[in-house]
DNA sequence: GTGAAAGCGCTAACAT
DNA sequence: ATGTTAGCGCTTTCAC
């Protein structure tokens, strides 16, 4: 088939290196080589293969079977201009509110043959401008972020990379590009006609020292105050802010802090699933019965909420969707759809259990 | 400076588009065109800027402020060689067992200028070979592997690529390259010494289906047997096994179980803290006393745990030590230092807690 | 259906 | 300290 003298059963091509510059690997070139064809054809084999001829497709596969031939992608990044890279930012991965998220997003991804790349901004958005420079400077093909760029210059590297980019969890009438999230204030409002209907009277809010979660409480109060759900006398609703992320443990002494304040309190929203936990605890360490004296409301119905004792009643967001839809979303994008219709407000639900 | 009519204050270069192909982006050869030197120069201003005179380092600076240049990492990396990407790949990410390792590595990679890409494997295997070559063909700096690669293929490919690998969570004598573990035998030992030293005489387990926690499982049934701790005339340890990754109500379901079939355990070793909240969940909505009745003992010392009621006693893994040593390791390995000793045991603790 | 040529944007190697 | 040259490994473009 060939001329050289040692091809009895070579398995692996002791690849010539010629230049000082090669990396040592096997390359497209091999492969094509060993294939007898072009290097150009053995690419078509492998993206294309329907523009090839079937012996030609076997002798090429055969080729990188034999050699363990793996394309390299920055190359064919470099030339096409496709890095079948997505970056996606989050607050924190700890935390487990966009866990759901990112694991979808992986998922969906690597389905379409796309990588993950993980970016934590933090909640101070400090480092957001060095990490969006990091992103874009790999050329993914689309970006995820969690909730709205409010940063004007990170705005503007982003519409000025020309990235396709998704900002979730939130919803603007000003998207950098596609959106895909949901109202906090209409969670907020949701949840104070929710506690009303349930009889209660005298609510109070315990959150993180967020944007979001902040916005969520205020639209909570504005909701309750207007519903008379207030302390009697009292202009605003009884809050506690916790320093973001939350954890169980602020949770609790939230709930210990709130009731030596406002002992009278009958029903708390908290900012997270993961609060709310704590919530709970604490209050059964004190001996608080729930739903009794004091029901309770989560936010983002995370996988242990319906197994708590009693069951957490909590708002569910759908983050397998958002990280499915975005996903699909970058994928069509960069597969040539020219600028589908990209703004969906997936919305929310109150899934209804034993803590309220 | 330039001959060109139009060079009075012009904030964006236009790049004149000379050929079809170009992506229409401001690379280094605009930057160095305006700051009046070869792409070369302008290249070592920006990444070894000691080799580069004051004044040239200006005009540099100043023209990446005025276009807004971002280095094409692709571009650079395919010249290079160094992609100044790390791989991490995890069974899973929700189960929330290896998140700190991810968001210390993230975290620590972000600090050396690197960024993560992060694959899930699943606990099945299957699609392990196939993110194999997703992740090798990006020709990333250093692969972090969550366990011991088992798969001979795997292996394989691994060693070929040459890239840097690491493998944590657990310890072999027959490493791909670096390791970063701690023995899943030594914490099931330990864990039965520790109980048998409390005075419990009929312990169980309940654990996740999975490799590991089946090592650590059988360890700790092998101690228990031997220290006397198994039913009396029995020659294992009661044991549940539940579908990885765990969850909250599968530690509801495991204990329900349990305490059906063996109504008289005194402690029980859940393999993850998850599963041990679903086991104090359903104590709690059961009456049954934790610690009085029985003693419960988690694995990996999530956050949650030192804030349960009662607090849970876990084995204490420093996840953020495997991601910042593997991070490192792999940093250094990048810029040089061949073959460092590269095998580190990080041990574990019991944090012993209310809950026994 | 297949191939030759010409880059993609950057940096290693070798001057000067 | 700066520049010239020649690729890195792949794909686009244009011919055949």
């Amino acid at each position: 088939m060939d001329d050289t003298p040692a091809n009895k059963k070579t398995i692996i091509m002791p690849p010539p290196r010629r230049s000082r510059r090669k990396s040592g690997g096997i390359t497209l070139r091999d492969v094509a080589a060993l294939a007898g064809v072009a290097p150009i054809t053995a690419s078509r084999a492998l993206n294309t293969p329907s523009a090839v001829s079937e012996p030609i497709l076997q002798r090429v596969r055969q080729a990188v079977e034999q050699t363990g031939y793996v394309p390299n992608m920055l190359a064919g990044g470099l030339a096409s201009s496709k890095s079948r890279l997505v970056a996606a930012v989050v607050p924190t991965i700890s935390g487990n509110v966009f866990l759901e998220v990112v694991q979808s997003l992986t998922a969906s991804l690597a389905a379409y043959g796309y990588q993950l790349m993980l970016g934590q901004s933090g909640y101070e958005n400090s480092r957001e401008d060095e990490l969006l420079e990091a992103i874009i400077g790999r050329r993914p093909d689309g970006v995820v972020l969690t909730g709205i760029m409010h940063s004007a210059t990170g705005r503007q590297r982003l519409l000025a990379s020309g990235i396709p980019v998704v900002e979730t969890w939130d919803l603007t009438d000003n998207p950098i590009d596609m959106l895909i999230g949901f109202s906090h204030e209409e969670v907020g409002q949701a949840v104070a006609r929710y506690l009303h209907g349930r009889g209660k009277r005298r609510v109070a809010t315990l959150g993180a020292d967020d944007q979001r979660a902040r916005r969520r409480m205020q639209a909570f109060s504005d909701t309750a105050i207007a519903l008379g759900m207030a302390h009697p006398g009292e202009t605003a609703v009884a809050g506690q802010r916790v320093p973001a992320p939350t954890n169980v443990g602020l949770g609790r002494a939230g709930l210990r802090e709130l009731l030596a304040r406002h002992p009278d309190i009958d029903a708390l929203f908290c900012s997270s699933d993961t609060v709310a936990l704590g919530v709970l605890t604490e209050a059964q360490a004190q001996g608080v019965q729930v739903p009794r004296q004091l029901a309770v409301v989560g936010m983002g119905d995370l996988g242990f909420a319906r197994d708590l004792y009693p069951a957490l009643t909590t708002v569910r967001i759908d983050g397998a969707r958002i990280g499915a839809t975005a996903a699909r979303f970058i994928v069509e994008r960069s597969q040539g759809s020219r600028m589908r219709e990209g703004v969906v407000d997936i919305g929310f639900s109150i899934v209804e259990r034993e803590s309220t």
